[in-house]
DNA sequence: CAGTATGTTCAGTCAATAATGAACGGTTGG
DNA sequence: CCAACCGTTCATTATTGACTGAACATACTG
């Protein structure tokens, strides 16, 4: 009956997979298409050109333009050449996965920076609020810290 | 001089909080208005009336009936009762924090679940594919004990 | 140099979602 | 019992942000 089996073929396998990497990006707060691009080059594993990423997931490019550019700026994918080919071209990079926790770990630290100024305008008279205050930034830097340690860990594990 | 410290009154050191809080909560993902009355009641640390936080938020009694539904389903608020007040009354619940990283840690989970599904779909013949997908699901998982482990560490460091 | 290909930018459109406020059901106190 | 109060729901409005597509600047090719 291969019930649990339902029989796909690889298109459609890679396909589903793209559409649900830009389903969990989107709930990331990346845009969508970032996510579906970013999922395109690591299940194809080669370098994929501009052209082909418009082309394949059916969105301008305006668009593939700026979710590229998205993902490099979070160090996930890098821009190359292909000899003879004017167009840029595109794979994931090395410790991708690393890379974005990283960036996780950045906005926790922006974060507690942010509420450590806070901290600071409060006046010394309100002890307990200061000190709720201050739970809070703990907080954001015990996330800085747990999601540095995992980003070594996925460096290394690799 | 006092470049460094501006002097603010208790009572916009406050406000500011509460704004910052706001933003911060916007940025991954919560209602703005959520965010601002967790801050509200973390930064108080008493128990505040539903109608306090409507008229101190300078928002409508139906966002804040949806606020503090969101906050008690994620477990970082909890609704109390005060003798002799029909109102209902909220206050921070204890490890909210903790709470909160488990949160995430469970949509880690969820997301690392889902895409071993895919990875089931796809063919066998699709060696490459497949590892480079499995490594994706790993990285979910690791984030989900990386932040188990950060949860725990903020229940007992507290 | 002319013509074409390439990626970026930006104004405009559209969809998703947050927030409002009125209507409602349920509870309480007089 | 009823009047006032309380919280929720829901239709509507406002806002935000993704996406498009055309205009543009640049670089290559023949």
């Amino acid at each position: 009956m291969n019930r649990n089996k339902p029989i796909k073929s690889a298109e459609t396998a890679r396909a589903d997979f793209i559409e649900k990497i830009g389903m969990i990006a989107q709930s990331e707060g990346l845009p969508r298409i970032a996510g579906r691009v970013l999922a395109l080059l690591l299940y194809d594993g080669e370098r994929v050109s501009f052209g082909q990423l418009a082309t394949a997931l059916q969105v301008s490019r305006g668009s593939i333009s700026s979710s590229v550019r998205i993902l490099e700026s979070q160090q996930l994918i890098k821009r190359v050449a292909k000899a003879g080919d004017r167009q840029d071209y595109f794979q994931v990079v090395n410790n991708a996965f690393a890379n974005m926790v990283e960036a996780s770990a950045a906005r926790a630290r922006l974060a507690a920076a942010d509420i450590e100024e806070s901290l600071n305008e409060i006046p010394l008279s309100e002890t307990g609020a200061r000190e709720r205050v201050a739970s809070y930034a703990a907080f954001y830097r015990a996330m800085d810290d747990g999601l540095k340690t995992t980003a070594e860990a996925l460096r290394n594990n690799k």
